[in-house]
DNA sequence: TCGATATGTGAAAACGAATTCATACAAGGT
DNA sequence: ACCTTGTATGAATTCGTTTTCACATATCGA
């Protein structure tokens, strides 16, 4: 079934059939609904290949992100960016490069290849690629990664204030020693964000957090959490309560807390990171809730935004987490 | 950077780049190496919509799935159909229906919109709608779902002796009393098979389950699990153990005996199912593990294989579901 | 020396839709 | 009567590949 079809049934060219498809240019009314009553009565649905290779624009959207398991973050975001890009009647190309670089790479030609109008790179591994995919003339946004580019546009989180109200919860709720817990901030902004304003906000409470209460992982792995735990309970000075910047730990430790019999917040108070395993968990953690849909939602705007305007001036959304009370925090003596 | 481009630099004609492309027909040794060399410096990668349009075949495969979150369950058949995919050099087009049934039919037009070679359906929602698929001529697989169509092919779970040695297990480990939390059993073969194993298992140690202890819950979501669990301990007989046939729920109900001060397995035996959550839980549960990404994985392979050999037989593939031992059902005295 | 057969090459025609161009006939102003 | 301008339509071209077809030339057996 396609326009020639139509055409030939509605005896008519197929350029009148386009016109009255797109609803262009000089159709007399009669043709117009002759044409229209043809392409209902045979379904006729469009090749979106043939209309790709002509019009030089697919209104497909590649999707590089690391993969949606076993970290929901990632599942999150790729549904606020499919909900978003259905809304919009475009298409996500969605494609995991499991933050291997080379994959990455190859992905990025994979979508020059089939003529996506833009790509979204959530959490990319590499700087280079970002450069050669914008290189390559594609439209780009990257979510949670900064990579000190400016020639992009970016969707941030800022940390520092999250991870600095977090704190002092806990800190108000009269904790005076608070372990912490996180992937090495070498990592990226996130990471290193989220320590800082633990740190912050220890320094303005007059706390100089001690060393061995502060636990970096390598990885995002929950058995991180649960090692990560033990050493702060075994440390010579057990901590009151623990900041955990990342529910993925949170899973861990608190598989351990249950093995050594602590209950939560009675004999320990936790904190988590993320919303994605906090409100399931036993007992449902008080944590930072992200907005992860809304980034992946926001991604598809400001690409869309960016097709249709290459030359807009680039910009950096930043987005703001808040903290979400179930009562994982006791409150202690003052 | 197209073909003719190459054309032009080697002096020769786009047909015999393609040839070269593609190493078919006849090629000089001298030319076929100079358009090999002109290749790799100007970096050609083929525009992958004209040839789709003109081969009549994109080399991508859609799939339409629920969504993968919340439930990992979907996550995981996503990265193993993404993971097949990329090894076997052909792509997926991702699209979430929330078990939608319009939004279901809309995704499989898009797909035939954008000729893919073939659609995975994961969890269909309507029998019609895969029927239509075939009926537009497109290769079809369907996973985790029988809908008593014959013309198709299948991956399914065999759940009845999967859930019978679960149950079994506990049985073996002395108890008597063993509730159960399920999904509704009208859904689909997932669910009444998953409750068929239960109660052949319980029927052959010679137990009537008594009705109170059989819990339905109306869908996935884990405050189901958390009010069903509470119905149990609140009935007159508190069973001594709980078959939860779903992770999901599994999620909630370990959230009510937290609150309750219940100890897994000292004072309740729990079994889960799927091993999605289960090894994320305090404490992790044992549990029965399925071939997820396996799963997806070989609808791939299926999908692969149907597109070759559009007249094969229609194959349906039965996988084996697994118990793993964490150590959540307590041994009690007979 | 004359077909066969194998080898090598490029021009041209698809694939399905969008769009430009050419052509046609009105109606309106001068 | 003639030139605009607005309306209406279809033929032909284009998008980047692949593939068929036609046309070479070389090699071999009889």
């Amino acid at each position: 079934m396609q326009i020639k079809d139509i055409a030939k049934q509605a005896n008519v060219s197929p350029a009148t059939v386009s016109r009255v498809l797109h609803n262009s240019g000089y159709v007399s009314k009669e043709k117009r609904e002759l044409v229209q009553k043809v392409l209902d009565e045979l379904n006729y649905v469009p090749n979106k290949i043939a209309r790709g290779l002509k019009n030089q624009s697919t209104g497909m959207i590649g999707h590089i992100l690391p993969s949606p398991y076993p970290n929901p973050y990632m599942a999150r975001i790729s549904r606020g960016v499919d909900e978003e890009a259905y809304s919009r009647g475009t298409q996500i190309l969605t494609l995991y490069s499991y933050s291997d670089e080379k994959r990455e790479w190859e992905f990025i030609q994979e979508l020059k290849s089939r003529m996506v109008d833009g790509i979204i790179f959530t959490s990319p591994v590499s700087r280079e690629n970002v450069k050669k995919a914008i290189g390559l003339g594609i439209p780009v946004v990257m979510v949670e990664r900064s990579m000190n580019l400016q020639d992009v546009d970016r969707i941030l989180i800022d940390y520092v204030p999250a991870s600095y109200n977090a704190t002092r919860k806990i800190l108000d709720a009269g904790h005076k020693d608070i372990g912490y817990i996180g992937k090495q901030t070498s990592a990226s902004y996130v990471e290193s964000q989220r320590h800082e304003g633990y740190l912050q906000a220890m320094k303005d409470a007059g706390i100089e957090p001690k060393d061995q209460w502060i636990k970096f992982a390598k990885d995002y792995d929950p058995m991180s959490g649960y090692h990560l735990m033990r050493e702060l309970l075994d440390g010579e000075h057990m901590p009151t309560a623990v900041f955990i910047a990342s529910d993925m730990f949170a899973v861990g430790a608190l598989q351990l807390l249950y093995e050594r019999k602590l209950r939560v917040p009675d004999d320990i108070s936790i904190v988590g990171f993320d919303n994605t395993y906090a409100d399931k968990l036993s007992p449902p953690l008080s944590t930072v809730s992200i907005p992860i849909e809304e980034m992946g939602r926001a991604s598809v705007q400001i690409i869309i935004d960016r097709c249709k305007n290459v030359d807009a001036a680039f910009k950096t959304l930043t987005m703001n987490a808040t903290f979400v009370d179930r009562g994982t925090v006791k409150r202690i003596g003052i």
